[in-house]
DNA sequence: TTGAAAGCGCTAACAA
DNA sequence: TTGTTAGCGCTTTCAA
């Protein structure tokens, strides 16, 4: 751009060299007479740092890049939300980036190679290796949330997703509930693998038989594939034999109340309902959403934290951390009492 | 980074020049042989040019920023979502920030100075003095997804909210309601002061009388400060008295739907609600949302296209487009027939 | 305290 | 077709 001034030009303005210049406004070494006249002038002329040129230069940018699977779930929202903040506070910016497919997650962390990028922040669902080569070769500093390997070189943050679960079900069984249906999320995917893990336990652990008719999968995390998912879960199981719901996540919670109310079943009434990621979505339902709180801010806050620690310097590359889950109890669990 | 191979290594590991070498991997002005052997050798070591360095000499980065209000809300991640699919096909990476009072978006745009971005789309819900001022002396090419003057040296794609509400009024009109209640947004943005415009005039337009305590404004287009909103009205007027109601956009809507079922009124059988945006929300609700589409997805995809046409200096920088609404009817404000 | 000069990694004139 | 050279805007040695 002709009209953007440089710094040669506000060097030339003042009278001075650009050494002198670039010192001034760095307020380092300049006699303060000189640091005067030469802000006054770079003021007047509107001058503003060329980021690209000072990135080059020290080899940062100021900025992050993170990629997440569904920018329109809201936990996603949530999370990024949460990173965004972390990071204006050290004044840095987020660049937030959509992949789910392994090969697309692949391929994005390719994309941001010696790039314009300090630092990577990657929620991966599906971690298999062509992700985990992808990571091992990107070139800037990555913090991972999600699951990863123990020997895995990134820094990790993860949920609680056994525990979270375990949470559900024990409070389930406290209300009452004895035959409880559990709709998952992709069994390929980290979250729908340890959310169905904890399924399993925390019905063992409670002395309850193992029925499989119980468990049901949709294709993606979402409300519209959980539909069919959830239809099917009350077809087979015939819909009077279930009195209490797990869903993996709110949007499929969500999915759940609506097929409920379709077929007169009454929530809480005739069946409880618990989500997951406790989601402005679950504040919003009819009725509200008991959901198992996962994290999803402090996951986002300790990565960029971590992220920032290792940028410094401060941290090793490497630390695994995990959130502890908490139950977030609504109307969905809880008998009718005012109203 | 020392691991890093910059094109001097690849030249000197291909023997030859740094020019050569660039214009092998560049594709153009070497001779295959020499060609591929640069590429082998470009491959063995890994490397990656450097965007940095490339967007200096170019003066271009590839990125392109967007400032929304609320990454929470739904549409706007609809909005980002459809942005980034086309800044995709171009081979351009999207940078979101969140800013939504005037001093916090114009000093977001400032902040994209001659920076890493080559261009800016903005959604100001309060396009006041300092934002225009701070638009004006954005130092990249911008296009507003909003309303600004005519005379705007900026590219604006606009919604038509005020043919959106009476879209929304005619429905309900034909569905027999006769008093509207409307539940705006803060007054002092463009959507809340052209929906206020769009009601009013769809209210007289159908020959109603003009009733100032069917009008209410939240705090802010958001799920929680719509709830006062709703229920003020609901005491106002008088619980039996509104026989629907018009919300300025879908979170406020799911507002008023929790509202009315707090107090027992039933939705649509008692009262009518028709929302805005045509969020996934919409469809997620109990009952159902009908909603106006106002063209978020739309919207953003235009400002895209607009902004890379620009870029590549194809296209004025200063057309002014509006997007068209469409009603999508749902359960809200329909009679039960099914189940 | 200041200036001259080198260099970050790359592309693009201009010559050869 | 290839190499040499300059330069994008900035920071930072090294001298003066």
């Amino acid at each position: 751009m002709a009209g953007t001034p440089t710094i040669a030009a506000v060097a030339r303005h003042a009278g001075v060299s650009v050494a002198t210049a670039s010192r001034a406004l760095h307020g380092q070494g300049a006699s303060p007479a000189t640091a005067d006249r030469v802000r006054l002038v770079a003021q007047e002329l509107g001058y503003r740092p060329n980021a690209v040129a000072r990135a080059l230069q020290s080899g940062r940018t100021g900025q992050i890049a993170m990629i997440v699977p569904d920018a329109a779930n809201p936990v996603y929202a949530r999370m990024t939300s949460a990173v965004q903040h972390e990071l204006a506070a050290d004044d840095r910016q987020l660049l937030v980036a959509q992949a789910q497919e392994a090969s697309a997650v692949a391929a994005a962390i390719q994309r941001f190679g010696p790039q314009l990028i300090d630092g990577l922040i990657v929620v991966p669902l599906r971690p298999g290796p062509q992700v985990l080569d992808a990571l091992d070769r990107a070139s800037v500093p990555t913090v991972v949330i999600g699951s990863l390997p123990e020997s895995a070189r990134q820094g990790v943050v993860r949920a609680d997703s056994r525990a979270g679960v375990r949470l559900a079900i024990d409070h389930l069984l406290e209300r009452g509930a004895h035959r409880i249906g559990f709709v998952n999320g992709p069994v390929d995917t980290t979250p729908g693998r340890l959310r169905l893990e904890g399924y399993r336990e925390a019905i063992a652990g409670a002395g309850l038989e193992h029925d499989p008719s119980l468990e049901v999968a949709a294709d993606d995390f979402t409300y519209a594939a959980a539909m069919p998912a959830v239809r099917a879960l009350l077809d087979r199981a015939g819909a009077t034999a279930i009195d209490a719901i797990v869903a993996a996540n709110d949007l499929i919670a969500v999915a759940a109340l609506r097929a409920l109310a379709d077929r007169g079943i009454d929530v809480p009434g005739d069946c409880l309902v618990v989500g997951m990621d406790d989601t402005e979505l679950a504040q919003i339902a009819i009725p509200s959403l008991t959901s198992v709180d996962l994290g999803a801010a402090a996951r986002g806050t300790l990565a960029a934290a971590q992220l920032l620690a290792v940028l410094r310097g401060d941290a090793e590359a490497t630390e695994h951390t995990t959130v502890e889950p908490a139950l977030v109890v609504r109307e969905s669990t809880t008998r009718r009492e005012r109203r």
